[in-house]
DNA sequence: AAAGAGTTTGACCAAAAGGTCAAAGTCACG
DNA sequence: CGTGACTTTGACCTTTTGGTCAAACTCTTT
């Protein structure tokens, strides 16, 4: 097994190769709708091959989460306690929005795994994820305190950013079918800093 | 083949029975996350049975999507032209808000089918659905024009109206871990009036 | 109560899919 | 340039899964 000694050339070709393939079809079609041979043919490798990498298909989805849930959470992680409070909340929402638009298989992997109960994840979700949150959140209430933003209920002011600004990369065929020849993010950026400008301003 | 005449008491009961059960299955593990076994036993039918009253897996997924379509578009369409414009938004939020506290499984299924790109109900997105939308975007637009509500842009609203609301039916296990003990419909209602209130208010 | 429509099932089939393995091929390095 | 480590693959195995079918069973109706 390719491991314990440093990493071949070849292996950190494959296996990112393997990742990015990952990333295309179990974004588009989750863990059960993907198949080994599709992301081996995506990655440009035979299953076997494949399978020398990453020993399964699970194996390949969870260091695919485990890999971009950090990326993930970043923009939250940069919430600034010493910033200027509405211009930190729109910068966040902004970073958001910029992911949805630039990560959108990113987005939808982690979409799937969470509509579907987020079997494989939901421990990170009571852990870090709640931990970080936590933390922001007191930052918020403290904000709100200090009478520099309205009052609102600081975890439902996150979940309101994740999902108005994620909409746009999981719902992505609604909002295009819905909108026509109209690019979403056209109006989106606009749009949703309005709403948390209004929303928030003290 | 159970078609033509009139449906048969035990026609009745059994095709109720599959649908409910396929509900619960196709929501919880998505299309190709669920088989038809499960669904069978879920029904309390053998698997030959249950293809006696559909003649495959997808007849049922899209028998399903079809039938709940319906329902969920009923909210938006309630939304009357003659009403005071605030309220009737403020109504509508309401409504979706009950129906993703009511009806999560349902929610989790429609989620599901888009976030992979909505392969079986495309066209009812850019059909049906986009008619709606867009009628209804024209009254917005109008109420906005007549200075009864802030102006926003009338789809980029009515997304957020379902995004806010469906997050908490589609990432339930995320908005719960993260929360802890606390219910989340214990604050999501005033939290969703406030943000609609204070992004339209005039 | 008999007949025919409607219902149920065990046994079965073929295809798809995850995974294994031994053998062959390639690469890095002394 | 040879040797051992690393890489690749064709063939194969097993399980899962969607679906079929003929035979048996039950219900309704006359």
């Amino acid at each position: 097994m390719p491991q314990e000694r440093a990493p071949t050339r070849i292996q950190i070709k494959n296996r990112a190769a393997i990742l990015e393939a990952a990333l295309e079809v179990f974004s588009a079609h989750g863990f059960r709708g993907s198949t080994v041979d599709q992301i081996a043919a995506a990655a440009g490798l035979s299953k076997p091959n494949l399978l020398y990498y990453f020993a399964s298909k699970e194996t390949i989805y969870t260091a695919l989460l485990e890999r971009l849930l950090d990326t993930w959470l970043d923009p939250l992680r940069a919430l600034d306690p010493g910033g200027e409070p509405l211009e930190e909340i729109l910068a966040y929402v902004r970073r958001k929005l910029q992911m949805s638009r630039d990560l959108p298989r990113e987005s939808r992997l982690f979409a799937n795994e969470i509509v579907q109960g987020a079997p494989r994840i939901h421990a990170a979700l009571s852990g870090d994820l709640k931990v970080l949150v936590d933390e922001k959140a007191e930052v918020i209430r403290d904000w709100i305190a200090a009478g520099k933003l309205a009052p609102v209920h600081p975890h439902h002011l996150i979940f309101s950013i994740w999902s108005l600004t994620q909409h746009y990369a999981d719902f992505d065929v609604q909002v295009r079918a819905v909108l026509g020849d109209e690019d979403p993010f056209e109006a989106a950026p606009e749009f949703v800093e309005t709403v948390f400008r209004r929303l928030l301003q003290a």
